[in-house]
DNA sequence: AACGGACGGGG
DNA sequence: GTGTACGTCCGTT
């Protein structure tokens, strides 16, 4: 076996490393197209200019054995090399152990190779085998464009910049959603160059028009890709369908390759997940969706509250000034008699999704640039079997070494994930966030955990490089002008190279993955737990207070007079005793946390937002009284004002009592699901709230999907509110930030009473609903004791109780006495490599 | 409550 | 714990 460091010609620029970057200099690669015939087209571009070739490889796939080839008469068996590359079936041997994919076999043709294969398994199995992707454990093979890219080392747009790719949008207005129902009316047009155009069809004749103008549009024109917002979700489908039922051939392709857009249905399996996807394709143009790369943004950033395109253009400020926002449903009729207002908004479309392209799409284009994988494929490729994966068998290609055997499951292997602890209920004051940095591919990095199977050592050598250029391209990042071209190549490569943390996982994918090592899986969450045993050890020496671990990341309190520089300070001091190649950052600083329960805390932070996670601290019931009384008994316990706690939550039961909250307050929101019919029959044996509440109203009509607010009153009956005309409720959540921001003093409800006559809900079924449902959530931050009397639903005092004042909410307190120990005095420690592992952390663990 | 399934997006 | 992801909302026991 020849490790990667003999292969390798250390010392060169990341860029030169050919199994990262491919090795053939082809500059201007747009776009590949392929088949099983062996002939691959490529479209180059060379400033305005795009050329076409055509080129043939030989098919192939990588075997464990060549027993399906035994039953070949003798005029095509095959020879062990590659020389007379006219022989029909050639195999090459890869340097490998037995078991593993040790044989390269190639034909002239891909469909004869298949053919061969399928008769000698069918054979060999005494059964009948239909293709060899059903023989996983003898053969792994790639997509024909794949195989052409990991043959050759070529990979698309060396030399090229983002803004040098042709890119064209195009958007469709219909009169429905559905093609069945609807049809064509309009195409808005606008391409990276600058040009925009709109296509109308004002009458259903001269819809077949329209499409036959879109393609003659697009061929002239001639993009290297075609992007919209939900291109293939919406506009590709509805356009196919159009076409067909029309007869109007969709010629989109360019010249030198097949001419029709082409779709196939994708369907596959990922672990628990089952998907069917259709893609499109075009000869020699890549086809973007990006609301799939908007979807895989926000997998990371968690920021967007809706994907609509409105919405998330909005969020990245791309929207115009005098933007024309139209309802989906009321886009036709508006074009009846506003159709200056309708072309408006689909050029708004289109020029958004071109800003959406800019701003999303360099990371893909980045990778685009290293795997062995069209542009397309690569924009919906996952980072671990998309990425990391072809990179790993290209590399063994050509180093000519075996793919591994595949891995038999092992069904008694239990995997144990990152460590979570509890550490610490109550209140905490001064509250520190701090995370190690791409934890699992650190510890990969640094103990040198890679798959056992990877005889090269390929994968980590990838995370190395891959580390490198992260770095590289973030400090250049930074360097350049905000939002010119070069940052944002910059940004995209620095985000590309996010790839890294898809390999620990990788790893772990079982038998899915070539290079799957659960053991080294294994190895490297059980150094991640005592890495965060150590980090949390680390923190309680230096007198600090663990709150809550998971897996890469702790809350700590410290004592309130640190400034933020001090506490960047231990941050930075307890870091450096980490093992080396991880880094702890710090994270944030809160004023105060609620800790309830594992993963479920409340944070304040001090700009005085409040921060509420997980589902514990949430009620299902959600009745606006009630959230509301819980967020703003939250923001009282975490100032310490046990008084305002109580005067909320008295308050609120005396505002029930005395009926000063309209019912909307303790109202709950429901969707109707079933129609009149239906509930007219099932009445008598099941009745249902919400149902009778409109019948009592004497609603005897409504829709299925109908949200009706409904509220128990008190004869029990079920009672109808219906929506108020535009009188829309106030934010709860500017209304709280407000009150913070005003004083410490929360509570205001009776202001905010919107008029709203409706006052005969049932006063003790509400108030109990505020006990159990709410208060109940705030019971960690005190005494039993202390809470009973503090949360009485029938107000009453009794001789016994405490005054408030002699009232402590359970804190969880650092020691005023911890201080920062001066860093001199730390270096004696230095090179003290390993996680401290004699760590106590593990003492509550959940 | 606890669990299973659909949905999101597009006109 | 993998190419489609993962809360949230619905409907059902």
């Amino acid at each position: 076996m020849v490790h990667i460091a003999r292969l390798l010609d250390e010392g060169g620029l990341p860029t030169d490393d050919e199994f990262l970057f491919g090795w053939d200099p082809t500059p201007g690669i747009v776009s590949i197209w392929a088949d099983r015939s062996g002939k691959a087209l490529l479209w180059r571009r060379e400033g305005q200019r795009v050329t076409c070739s055509t080129e043939h490889f030989r098919p192939w796939i990588v075997a464990t054995t060549l027993d399906d080839l035994a039953h070949l008469p003798s005029p095509v068996l095959p020879a062990p090399s590659d020389r007379g590359a006219q022989a029909t079936i050639t195999y090459r041997e890869l340097d490998g152990p037995d078991g593993s994919y040790r044989y390269l076999l190639s034909a002239r043709d891909g469909h004869l190779l298949e053919r061969v294969l399928v008769a000698g398994a069918s054979r060999r199995l005494g059964r009948e085998v239909n293709r060899v992707s059903n023989l996983p454990e003898t053969y792994y093979g790639v997509g024909p464009v794949e195989q052409y890219l990991m043959l050759t080392g070529k990979v698309c747009f060396k030399g090229l910049a983002y803004d040098d790719l042709h890119r064209l949008a195009f958007d469709l207005e219909t009169t429905a959603l559905d093609p069945q129902r609807g049809r064509i009316f309009l195409a808005a047009i606008h391409d990276s160059t600058g040009f925009e155009t709109l296509l109308e069809a004002a009458t259903p004749e001269q819809e077949a028009q329209l499409i036959a103008d879109l393609c003659a549009l697009i061929r002239e024109h001639d993009p290297d890709v075609i992007e919209n917002y939900n291109l293939c979700g919406f506009d590709f489908p509805f356009l196919q369908y159009r076409a067909a039922a029309l007869k109007v051939p969709l010629r989109l392709g360019r010249a030198g390759g097949p001419p029709l857009l082409d779709s196939y249905e994708e369907a596959g399996s990922a672990g628990p997940y089952r998907f069917r996807q259709r893609r499109f394709s075009i000869a020699g143009r890549e086809v973007i969706d990006t609301l799939e790369a908007v979807r895989r943004y926000d997998f990371a950033a968690r920021v967007l509250p809706s994907y609509r395109l409105k919405e998330v253009a909005k969020h990245f400020g791309l929207a115009a000034p005098d933007r024309v926002y139209l309802e989906g449903s009321k886009v036709y009729e508006t074009y009846r008699e506003h159709p200056d207002l309708v072309r408006h908004y689909a050029l708004d479309d289109v020029r958004e999704v071109d800003g959406l392209s800019r701003r999303l799409m360099g990371a893909a284009f980045a990778l685009a640039g290293m795997a062995p994988r069209g542009y397309g494929r690569v924009a919906s490729a996952g980072p671990a079997m998309g990425i990391l994966e072809p990179l790993l068998v290209r590399a063994y290609l050509r180093a000519g070494t075996a793919l591994p055997q595949p891995i038999t499951p092992d069904a008694s292997w239990r995997h144990e994930g990152g460590a979570t602890y509890l550490l610490a209920e109550g209140v905490a004051e001064h509250v520190v966030k701090a995370d190690v940095a791409s934890l699992y591919p650190s510890l990969m990095r640094t103990y040198q955990i890679g798959p056992k199977c990877d005889a090269l050592g390929m994968l980590l050598h990838l995370l190395d490089r891959l580390t490198e250029l992260r770095l590289f391209h973030k400090a250049a990042a930074r360097q350049a002008p905000p939002g010119s071209m070069e940052a944002n190549q910059h940004e995209g490569t620095q985000a590309a190279m996010k790839t890294i943390n898809a390999a620990y996982g990788y790893m772990g994918a079982g038998t899915m993955a070539l290079f799957a090592d659960p053991q080294a899986a294994d190895t490297v969450t059980r150094r991640g737990r005592e890495l965060l045993d150590g980090l949390l050890a680390a923190l309680r020496q230096r007198g600090v207070v663990p709150i809550e671990a998971d897996t890469d990341g702790v809350y700590f309190a410290v004592p309130a007079t640190w400034t933020q520089q001090e506490e960047r300070t231990l941050v930075a001091q307890i870091g450096a005793r980490l093992p080396t190649g991880t880094r702890l950052e710090y994270e944030g600083r809160y004023r105060a946390m609620l800790s309830h329960a594992i993963k479920n805390y409340a944070l304040l932070t001090y700009d005085g937002e409040l921060i509420v996670r997980g589902g514990a601290l949430r009620s299902s019931r959600s009745e606006p009284f009630g959230e509301r009384f819980l967020r703003q008994a939250l923001l009282a316990v975490m100032q310490d004002d046990i008084a305002g706690v109580q005067r909320c939550f008295l308050d609120t039961v005396q505002m029930l009592r005395q009926r000063m909250l309209p019912a909307s307050e303790v109202a709950s929101r429901v969707r109707l699901s079933k129609t009149p019919q239906d509930y007219l029959a099932s009445r008598t044996t099941h009745s249902e709230g919400q149902y009778e509440a409109l019948l009592a109203a004497g609603r005897t009509q409504w829709t299925v999907g109908e949200r009706v607010r409904t509220y128990r009153t008190q004869s029990g009956a079920w009672r109808w509110l219906p929506e108020e005309r535009e009188e829309a409720p106030l934010s709860f959540e500017e209304q709280d930030d407000n009150e913070v921001l005003v004083n410490g003093n929360v509570l205001g409800l009776a202001e905010t009473t919107p008029i709203d006559e409706r006052r005969d809900y049932d006063v003790e079924q509400y108030a109990r609903v505020l006990l159990t449902s709410y208060a109940s959530r705030l019971a960690v931050a005190f005494t039993a004791e202390d809470f009973q009397q503090l949360f009485r639903v029938d107000g009453q005092m009794s001789l016994f109780d405490r005054p408030l004042e002699a009232m402590q909410l359970r804190w969880i307190r650092c020691p005023a006495t911890t201080s920062l120990t001066p860093l001199s005095l730390l270096d004696e420690e230095k090179g003290h490599e390993q996680p401290n592992k004699s760590a106590d952390a593990g003492s509550s663990p959940s």
